[in-house]
RNA sequence: UGGGCUAUCGCCAAGAGGUAAGGCACAGGACUUUGACUCCUGCAUUCGCUGGUUCGAAUCCAGCUAGCCCAG
């Protein structure tokens, strides 16, 4: 018999075609949606997101389709902890959480992962745009989809070798497009779903009404917009409103745009600053995740990427004291961000990631 | 109260007799499995108010109102 596989399924295209896939290739596949909403989110979770509440009605179709088991599996409370505890302590800290990184490494593949094997899966699959392999250096590691535009690789930097071991990514090799046209010739009920979007559990992408509602005394109060001289230049609405970079939103009208460079919760001053002053060619990372590489114990150069749709930036990675990086540009890049990941690749792999401070 | 200056979109600011630039802000949209950035579109039938001169004025004239500056 072979390999029992569980196809993490958000009733989207990209997982519906991983999963057809599978069982093409012979695999046998079982089908499974994670339950993360809470109660109070019925009906005003949006559609559209990776893990929507239509996901249960589409994926249970895309199963019977397939002819393949298919199960909800429940994972309120760990989704509570590691993803929306996560967002909201990292945002009432004046940092700027990546919750899809957090949901891949502590939900799907611990959480998922785990139930899995229990019912006896040898391992998951998912509809990551991602390839994985054997890097040459011997590890496992995660590797750019074929298609740069929806590459996935920088929210699944975190996994470990024991997770790798046990995952597949059965889309990696092919573009969206393609994928598409392989569910519309299998007939599957979702070809034509549109893509996912904005932060699943987050409706109508308010998610500074989402942190109200999930701490609402802990909510920082107003304070006061500064320049980097420390000239008071307005009032902004609490920090959790704002994060480097940001330019909408501030109400500040100086005649030329303006960005936030820094937000300091210690004296709940959020500072202002023009373009150059976000630009920065020195960064350091902590939490650190090795990937293909096992360790660094000395210079190794990297392009690395701090956010999602960075198309990525040469650089030197340097071990720093305290299990630290310290990853110096080539080019300065724009906003990095704490709280944010910075990822390191070379020829395509994932070398490994950490988390900006 | 005398003398001078200025009053144009939320902010800044062009305009100077021919039928309201632009920037910032803001709104909507696109992009996007995070937050951002970016891009596109929209945004004063009206120029402090009231009259007047002109075929025609935000632009000229008069009065009024407001603010600023200098004398006091």
């Amino acid at each position: 018999m072979r390999e029992k596989v569980v196809v993490g399924m958000s009733g989207g295209v990209d997982s519906s075609v991983a999963a057809y896939l599978l069982k093409k290739q012979g695999y046998q596949v079982i089908g499974v949606t994670m339950g993360i909403w809470q109660d109070e989110d019925a009906g005003t979770a949006q559609e559209g997101c990776c893990c929507g509440v239509s996901a249960v009605e589409d994926a249970r179709r895309v199963a019977a389709a397939l002819d393949i088991p298919y199960y909800v599996m429940n994972f309120k409370e760990e989704f509570q902890r590691q993803v929306r505890d996560y967002f909201t302590g990292e945002y009432l800290r004046g940092r700027t959480p990546n919750p899809c990184i957090a949901c891949n490494r502590y939900v799907k593949w611990e959480a998922l992962l785990r139930r899995s094997l229990e019912i006896g899966a040898d391992c998951i699959a998912t509809g990551h745009y991602a390839l994985l392999g054997r890097h040459p250096e011997g590890r496992l590691a995660i590797k750019n989809a074929v298609t740069a535009e929806k590459d996935q690789t920088y929210a699944l930097y975190s996994l470990t070798q024991e997770q790798l071991s046990r995952t597949l990514m059965p889309i990696g090799n092919y573009t969206k497009e393609e994928v598409r046209r392989i569910a519309k010739e299998a007939g599957l009920p979702v070809a034509d779903k549109p893509d996912s979007q904005d932060i699943c559990f987050v409706p109508d992408g308010d998610y500074a009404a989402f942190l109200e509602k999930e701490a609402p005394e802990r909510i920082p109060p107003a304070g006061n917009f500064v320049d980097k001289w420390g000239n008071v230049l307005g009032r902004h609405k609490g920090i959790i409103h704002y994060t480097i970079g940001q330019r909408k939103g501030l109400g500040l009208s100086l005649g030329h745009p303006v960005f936030v460079a820094r937000i300091r919760p210690e004296t709940n001053e959020v500072v202002i600053g023009e373009d150059e002053d976000i630009r920065m060619d020195t960064v350091f990372c902590d939490r650190i995740s090795y990937m293909a590489m096992d360790t660094l114990e000395k210079p190794r150069r990297a392009l690395v990427k701090i956010r999602y749709a960075h198309q990525g930036e040469e650089a030197l990675l340097e071990p720093w004291p305290e299990g630290r990086i310290k990853i110096t540009f080539d080019k300065p890049v724009r906003a990095a961000t704490p709280g944010q990941a910075a990822v390191f690749y070379e020829d395509g792999w994932v070398l490994g990631g950490g988390t900006i401070l």
